[in-house]
RNA sequence: GAGCCGUUAGCUCAGCUGGUUAGAGCAUCUGCCUUUUAAGCAGAGGGUCCCGGGUUCGAUCCCCGGACGGCUCACCA
């Protein structure tokens, strides 16, 4: 390639090299073989072997098949030191040419970082002493064409990180796996807490006519045959309801919701909910509820109910503090309890402070906008906010003695909204007012005020036991147990536009 | 959607007030090396300085526009 000449942007020559090898191994038969079994885990080796000195290895030759990928290579003449990683961690190999026939030395030459292989042999331990596989034989099982990134400070771009995971994973898998690993354990966690009592796991439809259930804008799609237009859910909440009207007291649902809004480091469109509902329970039993699954995931991932979570230390123990909505955002905002059940007054306040009013609040609504704004940011410690505006609750059931509230709480760690429930509304009377009140607030331009759902209320006019049910936010509630800054550090594949085409 | 910041080799990063041929480490290639630990030694190759305009004798650098990303804000969980 001469260098005056400037050459189409064809193949980076890292990559040009090692599509070379893989062609030439071709060439000799080589074809991606699919058969190969390890019989040992780096982990397993360490684990069996991390005490033992050399001489009694040497003495024993235990036998050792491991697989993984090539992650550092030391190469001299004829022999060359492969650490190989897994999903346990890394082993070195160590292959010379006297232990291998003259095309696996011409592999073991030729190995590049990011390689698969499988290397059989056994157990030693070098001059240095590092626990090592002596291997009699190697196979390459797949050929990583593409350079990796670098192997001391990893890969820090985080658009990469997020864009292409796997190298997330494959450079910076030490730090970037025990997240996942722990997501998926707190989801199992959950399952298990439900499970125990009495819960039911179901699936309700990601794709609806009419997505209801929570104060949000959906994704659209549509439905070819049926030439139907659908679109996707933002909560699972009035299909779980239906159940309850079908008969099951206990149900929950971990699944995908889909809201048509910004990304920030706390919102990706797509995001894990966790709902469960249960018949003959008020909000005020979920609460202990909560807290005990939300304590107990704690201490099965951490060992304690305190957790890091930035400058802040958590407890997670049992005990939350409680605090009513309308108290505390009139104590902020500096006037009496009943001036934000007043809409002149209520808005006499918000203007005084600056805070603005969404389109259609009443008096509810502007108490709730206080709270935002001044009570929420402060709520470090795990708190459960209860007696919220009925205005704002347009699912949940008006507290008997104050039906300016409704029967629900909301629970805050770090500032950040984490769990919601609330007695759920079962007189569909009143869910139709309700329904209806939210139209009218679409008219006023509140585009995510909630729909209509006839069905919805047909359903409940058979009746629907009392019944309280939770909503909460899976991949929050991983960011507040893994310490992650942004929810894209705890969704593996989160939602990016597409790269710029280089 | 708005504000601020960023984008230089495959990766991690330098690059002065605008100056001639844009550097380093790792990685890669060639040679030597059969117990290394970010292996070593000798040599070599590798760049659309995110994209498009503008100012200038001259732009990686200054100005304008755009793309993508990060953070903050707004909305939600």
């Amino acid at each position: 390639m001469s260098s005056e000449q400037r050459h189409a942007p064809t193949e980076d020559d890292l990559t040009a090299t090692r599509r070379a090898k893989l062609a030439e191994l071709r060439a000799q038969g080589w074809s991606y073989p699919n058969h190969f079994t390890p019989t040992k885990h780096a982990g397993e080796l360490h684990a069996a072997f991390g005490e033992t000195d050399g001489a009694q290895l040497d003495e024993a030759k235990h036998p050792a098949t491991v697989a993984g990928r090539v992650v550092a290579k030391r190469a001299f003449g004829q022999a060359s030191f492969v650490v190989v990683e897994d999903v346990t961690g890394r082993i070195q190999t160590y292959l010379r040419r006297d232990q291998l026939t003259p095309e696996e030395h011409a592999l073991a030459k030729s190995l590049d970082l990011g390689d698969l292989i499988g290397v059989a042999g056994w157990v030693f331990r070098t001059r240095t002493g590092e626990l090592s596989v002596h291997g009699t034989s190697v196979v390459l099982l797949a050929k990583c064409v593409h350079p990796l990134p670098e192997k001391w400070h990893g890969l820090t771009d985080v658009e990469i990180r997020y864009r292409k995971r796997y190298l997330d994973l494959i450079a910076n898998g030490a730090e970037s796996r025990p997240v996942f690993l722990s997501r998926s354990k707190i989801l199992a966690g959950i399952r298990s807490f439900l499970v125990a009592r009495d819960y039911v796991e179901v699936e309700t439809p990601i794709l609806q006519s009419i997505a209801g259930g929570a104060a949000a804008r959906p994704f659209l799609t549509h439905h070819n045959t049926l030439d139907m237009e659908l679109q996707l859910r933002i909560a699972p909440e009035l299909f779980l309801k239906r159940l309850l009207v079908g008969g099951f007291e206990r149900v929950f649902e971990i699944g995908r919701n889909f809201r048509n809004e910004g990304i920030s480091t706390q919102h990706n469109p797509e995001f894990t909910m966790l709902e469960f509902y249960q018949a003959y329970a008020t909000c005020d039993d979920l609460l202990p509820l909560v807290e005990e699954m939300i304590g107990g995931l704690a201490l099965a991932l951490h060992g304690t109910t305190k957790v890091k979570y930035g400058e802040h230390d958590i407890e997670l123990g049992a005990g939350w503090t409680r605090l009513s909505l309308i108290d505390a955002a009139a104590a902020a905002a500096g006037c009496a309890p009943h001036d934000l059940r007043n809409e002149p007054k209520a808005r006499a306040v918000a203007q005084q402070h600056g805070v603005p009013i969404p389109p259609g609040a009443g008096a509810g609504g502007i108490a709730t906008a206080l709270f935002e704004h001044f009570v929420e940011p402060t709520l470090i410690q795990p708190t459960f906010v209860t007696g919220f505006p009925a205005e704002v609750s347009p699912l949940a059931r008006a507290n008997d003695d104050d039906p300016f509230v409704v029967d629900r709480f909301e629970l805050y760690v770090v500032g950040r909204e984490l769990a919601n429930g609330f007695s759920e509304l079962n007189d569909p009377d009143d869910q139709r007012a309700r329904f209806l009140k939210q139209l009218e607030n679409r008219g006023q331009g509140d585009d995510e005020a909630h729909p209509m759902d006839e069905d919805y209320v047909h359903a409940l006019e058979h009746g629907m036991p009392p019944a309280a049910g939770c909503g909460i936010g899976v991949d929050r509630l991983t960011m507040l147990l893994c310490n992650a800054q942004s929810i894209r550090d705890v969704v593996l594949f989160p939602l990016l536009r597409p790269a710029a085409k280089a």
